[in-house]
DNA sequence: AGGAGATAGA
């Protein structure tokens, strides 16, 4: 093709160019136009001119095209870098612009006032804070440390590789501050949860615009001082829909769901993040009906769903719209197919995935756990690593839950060895916990003891609580009642301790310090969480407590209990215990050893309605007592059924009078 | 032509 200008045809004019900004102008368009500049004019300017309207686009494919024509053009000017860089700088893949800053320097180009802002951008959306360092002498160097919205970029910079000290003293050196750099100054202290600072800065501002307000409302909602948030909130001059939406995600945040509907339902105009916000705050407070509802209304007013809006778990939908499944869609969905109990689909979409990053591998391997499905967790680790994707904590909080579901002592402790001299990760307080929970279960009370003794921190209240639950199943009352205790000193709302302990005393015929945890517990204003076991039927969810008689068909359900009954006590000579019921284990309380538990009622009505080839599944908000886990193996034997219950702490398979879990839970 | 703020998967 040749690279000469032919001076006989004019060149494209200006107009033919902008109409790229036309969206529905396709990229065919786009590389008719830069045929032609090639066949009728091939001007160096021309075709630098297209590069930058085309790295304006906000499609990728524009950007991509951009980047096409500047690699063939010999000698790209400044302002063509300086276009690349800035979009580069904001696309997802920011650490390419700093390849261009590179060569911007080599072939002996300035970088001006504004190339400076997106470079250090382009550094601090990768996270190359270094690079970001050596960028500043250069800015230094050419004089530009004056330049308010340089420096601005910087503080931004220093703010968030740690460094306020710098930020610091960059924004008191600064002579020509403005609501720029004041508002990063804000900011940097806001990310390192320095309230006090942030409000110092902020009440010394001359001139707040919109956005000051902002980050300190969403300062005061990452710290939890949502009272302080919504203060601000009311005193502001004037609210813009990130505000609104600031404002909202404090409420969310602290799981607050009135407040937030409340506000929602005031917001002059909603965008997908208000719409996303309000349906995570429902997803998080255990609310899916009402966050149905709302995706419902959110697509009847015409707002297209996000990937992360789907990520509320519907599957189908996406399917039928096409939404493309990102990793973190397909996350979501392995995360609902495990926690469904349904892991084989779980691993279908996992396995069909085409990116997986580290959190799509924990949640697999966290999947597995809750199964208590051991060897598929540890082939999956190894697969991860292979694939090259670096283990992180929280691949081995999974890890090491799935060897305490299984009982794998020297597993567990193998891989809590390992964490810090193989893979460079400092055990937390979780993976202390997670061992703990392994010892304790299996009756090492001693070595769970030794271990919590030789912590490097304090102790949190779910290790103690792990210690706890392993003296009630193996009956230590001497242990477990210094620990209890010490627990309920330590969480005295959490009415979890208060039944655990209560048990504890019981099974060891502690009658009077048993009423005695009790009365403490009343005295103390707390409420038992109700056993409440649930069972999905064509789409409607049907909800039981112990001993429930509100449901419709009562009547038919409790009929079939005794059925149930009769064919356990003829086929198999099963009488209920009731000492097991004592030794319930942390939830499910004694006083309710009388009625029926929640879950016999939920599979009754399973039994009842569902066709006999389908397994029963319940999720349950406790954990399974003993008698309910061996009277549900019986059933599962007696009436040739798959039951399948998910509880507080994983799953149970039961299949021909075995149970997954091994009767280890 | 530029620099700062809100949501979203373990």
């Amino acid at each position: 093709m040749s690279r000469t200008p032919n001076p006989h045809t004019n060149p494209p004019s200006n107009p033919q160019i902008l109409s790229l900004f036309n969206p529905c102008k396709t990229l065919r368009h786009l590389k008719q136009l830069h045929a032609q500049i090639i066949t009728h004019h091939n001007s160096p300017f021309q075709l630098s001119a297209l590069a930058s309207l085309s790295a304006l686009s906000p499609f990728p494919t524009f950007l991509a095209y951009a980047k096409t024509i500047f690699h063939h053009l010999q000698n790209p000017p400044p302002s063509l870098y300086n276009s690349l860089i800035r979009a580069l700088s904001s696309s997802k893949t920011p650490p390419e612009a700093l390849p261009l800053y590179h060569a911007m320097l080599q072939s002996g180009l300035k970088p001006d006032h504004m190339t400076y802002p997106f470079v250090i951008k382009a550094c601090n959306e990768s996270s190359m804070t270094w690079f970001g360092l050596l960028v500043h002498t250069h800015v230094v160097k050419s004089g530009f440390e004056c330049d308010s919205y340089i420096v601005s970029s910087l503080i931004h910079l220093y703010a968030n590789g740690k460094d306020l000290g710098a930020a610091k003293q960059l924004f008191n050196l600064c002579s020509d501050r403005d609501v720029v750099s004041w508002n990063a100054m804000i900011d940097g202290y806001v990310k390192h949860g320095e309230m006090g600072h942030a409000r110092i800065v902020f009440d010394r501002m001359v001139c707040r615009d919109v956005i000051s307000w902002n980050t300190m409302i969403n300062g005061y909602a990452i710290v939890g001082k949502i009272d302080e948030a919504k203060r601000l909130f009311d005193e502001m001059p004037e609210r813009n829909l990130v505000s609104w939406n600031s404002m909202l995600a404090g409420f969310v945040k602290c799981g607050n769901v009135e407040d937030a509907f409340g506000l929602f339902s005031e917001m002059p105009c909603r965008d997908v993040v208000s719409w996303n916000s309000m349906l995570a705050c429902y997803a998080q407070c255990g609310k899916p009906n009402e966050a149905l509802a709302l995706f419902d209304q959110m697509r009847a007013v015409g707002i297209k769903p996000t990937e992360a809006t789907v990520g509320l778990h519907l599957h189908t939908y996406i399917n039928d719209n096409r939404i493309e499944v990102n990793s973190i869609v397909g996350t979501a969905l392995v995360d609902m197919y495990a926690k469904c109990g349904k892991i084989s689909l779980a691993t279908q979409v996992f396995n069909a995935m085409e990116s997986k990053d580290v959190l799509a591998w924990n949640t697999i391997i966290a999947g597995m756990a809750i199964h208590g499905n051991v060897k598929e967790a540890q082939q999956l680790f190894k697969e991860m690593k292979e694939a090259g994707v670096e283990p992180n904590d929280i691949t081995f909080v999974a890890m090491l839950s799935a060897c305490s579901h299984a009982g794998m002592v020297d597993e567990g402790q193998k891989l809590l060895d390992c964490m810090s001299s193989s893979y460079g990760i400092e055990p937390k307080v979780e993976h202390y916990g997670c061992v703990i929970d392994l010892l304790a279960r299996a009756g090492l009370l001693e070595e769970a003891m030794e271990l919590i003794g030789t912590l490097p921190m304090e102790p949190n209240p779910c290790a103690l609580g792990a210690l706890l639950g392993g003296c009630r199943i193996h009956g230590n009352f001497e242990l477990g009642e210094m620990v209890g205790k010490r627990l309920i000193n330590l969480q005295p709302c959490h009415s979890g301790r208060y039944i655990l302990l209560s048990n504890i005393y019981a099974a060891a015929k502690k009658w009077d310090d048993a009423r005695k945890v009790r009365n403490l517990m009343k005295v103390n204003g707390i409420s038992k969480v109700p056993g409440v076991s649930v069972i999905e039927l064509k789409g409607m969810v049907h909800r039981f407590v112990a001993g429930d008689w509100s449901h419709p068909e009562s009547n038919k359900i409790y009929e079939k209990l005794n059925e149930i009954h009769t064919r356990l006590k003829s086929a198999i000579g099963y009488s209920a215990d009731t000492g097991y019921v004592l030794l319930d284990m942390e939830e499910e309380d004694k006083e309710h050893a009388l009625a029926v538990h929640s879950e016999k009622l939920a599979i009754a009505y399973g039994l009842l309605h569902l066709d006999s080839k389908e397994a029963i599944r319940i999720v349950k908000n406790l954990r399974v007592c003993r008698d309910c886990h061996h009277v549900t193996k019986l059933i599962s034997k007696v009436y040739g059924r798959e039951i399948i219950v998910r509880d507080r702490n994983r799953f149970h398979h039961f299949e021909d009078g075995e149970c997954s879990c091994l009767d280890f839970w």
